[in-house]
RNA sequence: GCGCCCGUAGCUCAGCUGGAUAGAGUACUUGGCUACGAACCAAGGGGUCGGGCGUUCGAAUCGCUCCGGGCGCGCCA
């Protein structure tokens, strides 16, 4: 079994630094050793500056301090040699053999190579919550969603792969007022396929697949849940002129659609449910459905209505009351939020007893805590910012470990056709739909597209450059890299096995030893990137991994005379074939044979 | 007004727990298929890292400030 080589390097650096020193070596005041891979090939494997940051405490002259470290550094096999360079730093390059042993270690451990080491892995795995998406099931998910599903599946697989026990959860919003609006929208439109004209309200959801569930209802119920116009609009205070757009008036529109749900529910009773239920699944199917064709799984579709169904959004008010963290004013009951930093505080449950989404997303916490996850992790868009200080403060109230819940924040995908800016909602029904996109586009480059930029970047989504340049899709130039090595395996027909006994000695060109440097720091980069949250860390690696490649395969031929520097050679694509599958499998990313 | 995110090549973006001449893709120019897939490669031009001040041996990275953009600041969800 060979050993870590940056493991190693730590080693010896901490055991020079006993000599030189002592001061800083000891566990109290170690002195923290950083290594890393340095950019330009003639600073060797690895760098450090350890020297220079020891040159500050000691008040010494860094490059004197480097020979001194250097000429204490323990002899190790894995080391070739260890030089100064620039203003301190110290540049190790690793024995041959130690660099091109990662081919072998890749090939061993197939799709388990880049996983932290078993060794690590000292109890069971930690448990992790990533909740993502959970986006109102009112209507076809949008772009600005793919990108939350694209981050959210790839941080979970990222996640998974560095050793965490991950559980995908969508948050359903099925308790509240949007949902209503969605209903009774379907049910006006239901009545319009009737005659029954009572208009319909601006700030009801528009779009057509409303119409489409209307004619679902009306194909399988016929005319069950027609009313007159006039009970449908009693006691509406009636909607203002179109073109106005004051305060006042868009108060009125959202009284009118309220009185209207209010009238729903009067003349419908029972069936008002029924149709409330039949909206609700229909798009959540939908979701679901359009969600998996993206390679976007869950584990759990955890309702919000099930919290007020099983009294724990009560509990959690009560509990925090018990607590003291509540006051009562203008009729409502408030939270202190203040108390814990938020900038006001925030209302659980108003005037007239109905408790606000606050309430139950606090609910929702504690149960997520009840479940026992070690870890919990939110994906939101960046607009619920301003959301995360009372949310954190209920938990500290309800006695949680606040520390334990991590927040990242999607930044907003900003779309543009014909180089202008378009605006979504949904409830206008203007947007571009992530199924139309992935349709458009194919499900690769879309993760892939998404992936590529951090998350919390905002996002310059032109639609129409994403469509003309969809073969230029970095996604394509990695897949092709896997394509070009399954083709030459095919032609070289040899056993796989062979290839683990191959002669790696024999890779010596500058390209071939750098290539297994990267190959070799891909456990490295799936660990930042884990911590980070930072899945398109990934993806830029898979990006200099096949760029390295493609340059490799035009400097060199692989299916060459020689047997042993064949099957060396055929060993390192293999490896690089085998990481480059590890990583698209986590970026969700499909690795054709050929294309 | 206050809070959060951001400003890097013509365009889209990496790099940010301070490190070596600031990188990639794209676009543009030029060259490479009688050898394993040219969806590829090689070479070239292109930068006051928004501006200024500060901390440091060293700043795209940290601090302050100004300019510019996005988002948030409901008894909505």
């Amino acid at each position: 079994m060979s050993v870590d080589p940056k493991t190693e390097l730590t080693r010896l650096l901490q055991q020079a630094l006993v000599s030189v020193a002592p001061e800083f070596s000891s566990n109290a005041a170690a002195m923290p050793i950083l290594l890393e891979r340095p950019r330009d090939p003639a600073h060797g494997d690895f760098a450090t500056n350890l020297a220079m940051q020891l040159a500050r405490l000691l008040k010494k002259n860094p490059r004197e301090l480097a020979a001194r470290l250097v000429a204490e550094l323990p002899l190790s096999p894995l080391v070739q040699k260890a030089e100064i360079a620039g203003a301190g730093f110290i540049n190790f390059t690793l024995d041959a053999s130690a660099r091109v042993s990662v081919v072998a270690a890749t090939l061993a451990a197939g799709a388990a190579y880049g996983r932290p080491d078993a060794a690590f892995a000292s109890s069971a795995p930690q448990k992790v919550l990533v909740e993502f998406v959970s986006a109102n099931p009112t209507g076809p998910l949008h772009v600005g969603h793919g990108r939350g599903a694209a981050y959210g599946a790839s941080l979970a697989s990222l996640l998974a792969f560095a050793g965490w026990d991950v559980t995908r959860e969508y948050y359903v919003n099925d308790a509240g007022r949007q949902m209503d609006i969605l209903a009774v929208s379907t049910w006006l439109r239901y009545l319009e396929a009737f005659e029954i004209q009572v208009g319909f309200p601006p700030n009801g959801y528009q779009g057509d697949y409303v119409r489409v569930m209307a004619a679902q209802l009306r194909d399988a119920r016929g005319e069950r849940y027609t009313r007159p116009a006039a009970a449908v609009l009693d006691g509406t205070p009636g909607l203002p002129d179109a073109t106005r757009d004051d305060a006042a008036a868009k108060t009125q529109r959202e009284q009118h659609l309220d009185a209207l749900i209010a009238n729903g529910k009067k003349l419908l009773g029972e069936d008002w449910n029924a149709i409330h239920q039949h909206v609700l699944t229909e798009q959540l199917s939908d979701g679901r459905g359009d969600l998996e064709e993206f390679g976007v799984h869950f584990e759990v579709w955890f309702s919000e209505k099930a919290l007020f169904d099983t009294g724990l959004v009560a509990r959690c008010v009560d509990q925090l009351e018990k607590a003291g963290h509540l006051y009562v004013q203008d009729g409502a009951k408030w939270f202190k939020s203040t108390a814990f930093g938020d900038e006001k505080d925030r209302v659980v449950q108003r005037e007239n007893g109905i408790y606000t989404y606050f309430a139950s997303d606090i609910a929702y916490h504690l149960n997520k805590y009840e479940r026992g996850f070690d870890r919990l992790i939110n994906i939101w868009g960046a607009d619920h910012h301003g959301y995360i200080p009372r949310v954190k403060g209920a938990i500290q109230a309800l006695g949680l470990e606040e520390a334990r819940l991590d927040v990242a924040l999607v930044q907003f995908a900003v779309l543009y056709s014909n180089g202008e800016k378009i605006s979504m909602t949904t409830r206008g029904g203007r947007f571009v739909t992530l199924r139309d996109l992935r349709h458009e586009v194919g499900n690769d480059a879309c993760r892939f597209f998404y992936v590529l930029r951090k998350a919390d970047q905002h996002l310059d989504f032109d639609l129409d450059l994403a469509k003309s340049q969809s073969s230029d899709n970095p996604v394509y130039y990695i897949q092709y890299a896997h394509a070009r090595i399954c083709s030459v395996m095919n032609q070289w027909g040899g056993e796989a096995a062979a290839l683990q006994e191959a002669d790696l000695s024999r890779l010596e060109t500058s390209r071939e030893l750098a290539l297994t440097g990267k190959l070799a720091a891909f456990p490295e980069i799936i660990a930042t990137a884990a911590q980070e949250l930072a899945p398109h860390q990934v993806a830029f690696y898979l990006k200099d991994l096949a760029a390295e490649f493609h340059a490799w395969y035009n400097a060199e031929r692989m299916l060459v005379e020689d047997e042993a520097l064949k099957l060396a050679r055929l060993a390192l694509a293999a490896a690089i074939r085998q990481v480059i599958y590890n990583g698209m499998v986590i970026l969700g990313v499909s690795c054709p044979e050929n294309m």
